[in-house]
RNA sequence: GGCUCGGUAGCUCAGCUGGUUAGAGCGUGGGAUUCAUAACCCCAAGGUCGGGAGUUCAAGUCUCCCCCGAGCCA
């Protein structure tokens, strides 16, 4: 048997402009939760975050701040790295662009688009917008142009510059983007192919006077242009801590990615620019690029000349992982904008987690422990696979899993919460707290009982990828050994040592039954608390 | 200016190739219940499906025009 291929997944790098907002986050718990679906099916997984740390706006806003470049990155990429201790996200890497061996990665794959024949010298002239890090074609103003994104005014550069052949990769780069599935959403598609249909122009990766960038090789005063090397951060992730900085050597690692997930607006630059320079490069492009939605917040962009936005710090602080994590992958359609709404949080975690999936748990625990001897009541015929809940259960599962393969988070977690629907509903319709005083009733209600615990811990299990301390808690709860979804490749006790044969793999627990008769159950404490927000976020 | 998506109950959205009284979740109102985190379960109200014209026996569902919003390219 051929052992399982690496699934690597990867976040943007995101820019250390700024510290990080609530979209950067957003992004990064979205594949989490994927790099953890992946790890608990049993994958091995690669998961790499990182920071893009060179560019003209990156020097001037140290500048600005008095600081060095690289003092500066030092800082926001800290606070990155922190933010994604505090959300526990489990990436495998995070990536600096500023990292030694990037550079010498840079430089290997530089050279390899050289021998290819596809870096030429050329003049460029125009008008540059800093915070886009990008020319600008035909500003309208013919005098002080400013950048329709940014409303900042152009600069005007003419230098002699290097240039990437994009044009040649017109009829790859075509063949590429009608695959089905390369760019997610599909909705999203339609926008790429119009650009590629316009014709690719070679583009400028090189530029002079700006020190804070990785030097080009032979062309003294020249350094790369951002968006030639940032990407290339995704290969030098690959590389294990020992490694040499060796291109080959990071590509047996991993390459080529399952899946970009980026923000949909810089889709162009994942699935046109990027390819194309890998396959200059004799490398495969990534397999898929999934180019998410934006979120705004109570109906408004969220700006800083705005003043409201979220800062994803603040926002753990007072409303917890769990709730967050549930609210933004269950109300939102990743492939699509969504809004933000505080009350809508409430209610949803509310609801969902605390009334139906924790009520749940507890409300069942409590009568078994009260009617069973502290313990799982016996099965009966109900651990067969016939059981009306049983049957919703395996309905459930599927459709988690073929949610989460398509990044489909919110359907994952509404299937995941409709068992639970079920099984409360069937509770209800049981009533073993009427039937248990009717005498020789004990052993139904113990099969009910048993039949709903069962669902419990399957919703746990059915929840984890997405909230992994409350499917913890439930587990605990049902005296379960807990997933180790979150476990990064390199924290495991051996390296070749998946975190699923460390017990029984996710997909074999998933399977009806499992839960044995007689366990001990613990005192119920609520798993999730209602979530009061006195004051606005 | 060109192109692409949207505009369906208070809110967020489903409604495939046109076909009986337009659906879900949340919110709201009511009922039932007591195992449970004032939780669970059941029921109800609420929409001239952006506007107009057309095709058709029949149109949120097709065609055209207009209005509004978002986006990509220029």
């Amino acid at each position: 048997m051929t052992p399982p291929m690496t699934f690597t997944l990867t976040t943007p790098l995101y820019y250390v402009n700024d510290r990080p907002h609530l979209g950067s986050a957003y992004t990064t718990l979205a594949c989490d939760a994927l790099a953890r679906f992946e790890r608990l099916r049993g994958n091995p997984v690669m998961f790499i975050t990182g920071c893009d740390e060179h560019g003209q706006k990156i020097q001037r806003t140290a500048e600005a701040a008095g600081l060095s470049p690289q003092a500066h990155c030092d800082a926001v990429s800290a606070q990155f790295q922190e933010l994604w201790q505090r959300w526990q996200i489990s990436n495998d890497r995070m990536i600096r662009t500023t990292d030694p061996r990037h550079r010498s990665l840079v430089e290997q794959f530089f050279a390899r688009v050289q021998a290819h024949g596809d870096i030429i010298e050329g003049r460029q002239q125009g008008w540059y917008c800093v915070a886009c890090e990008e020319f600008k074609d035909d500003p309208h103003e013919v005098q002080d142009p400013e950048c329709s994104i940014h409303r900042r005014p152009l600069e005007w550069r003419d230098e002699l510059n290097l240039f990437f052949r994009l044009s040649r990769y017109q009829a790859a780069i075509e063949a590429l983007i009608v695959q089905e599935g390369f760019i997610q959403p599909a909705s999203r598609r339609k926008e790429v192919e119009n650009f590629v249909a316009q014709g690719l122009r070679d583009f400028s990766i090189s530029r002079v006077n700006l020190p804070w960038g990785i030097p080009v090789p032979g062309h003294a005063g020249h350094t790369f242009y951002v968006w030639f090397d940032a990407l290339l951060g995704y290969l030098t992730a690959l590389l294990e801590p020992g490694d040499e900085a060796d291109l080959a050597t990071a590509l047996s690692r991993g390459w080529p990615a399952h899946v970009h997930v980026i923000g949909k607006d810089i889709l162009r630059f994942h699935a046109v620019y990027w390819p194309a320079m890998l396959l200059s490069a004799g490398l495969e492009p990534p397999k898929r690029v999934y180019g998410h939605g934006f979120l705004t917040r109570e109906g408004q962009k969220m700006g800083k000349s705005l003043g409201n936005v979220l800062d994803p710090v603040a926002l753990l602080d007072r409303c917890g992982r769990d709730a967050l994590r549930w609210y933004l992958l269950r109300d939102i359609a990743f492939g699509d904008d969504g809004d933000f709404q505080q009350q809508r949080l409430v209610d949803l975690v509310n609801n969902d987690l605390a009334n139906t999936i924790g009520n749940l748990l507890n409300r069942t625990s409590s009568m078994a422990r009260r009617w069973f001897d502290g313990a799982v009541p016996p099965a009966g015929a109900t651990r067969a696979g016939d059981h009306p809940l049983a049957q919703a259960a395996t309905g459930a599962r599927d459709s988690v899993i073929a949610s989460l393969e398509r990044l489909d988070f919110q359907s994952a977690a509404q299937a995941a919460l409709q068992l639970a629907i079920t099984a409360n509903g069937f509770l209800n319709e049981r009533a073993p707290w009427s039937r248990i005083k009717q005498e020789g009733a004990s052993t139904g209600v113990g099969e009910d009982l048993y039949a709903v615990l069962e669902s419990a811990r399957l919703v746990a299990l059915l929840i984890a990828p997405l909230v992994p301390d409350l499917s913890g808690r439930m587990l605990e709860q049902l005296g379960q050994s807990p997933l180790t979804s979150g476990v990064p490749k390199g924290l495991l006790s051996g390296a070749d040592d998946p975190a699923a044969s460390l017990d029984v793999p996710w997909l074999e627990r998933l399977c009806w039954g499992g839960l044995d008769p007689g366990q001990l159950l613990p005192e119920p404490q609520p798993v999730m608390a209602r979530l009061e927000l006195d004051a606005p976020l």
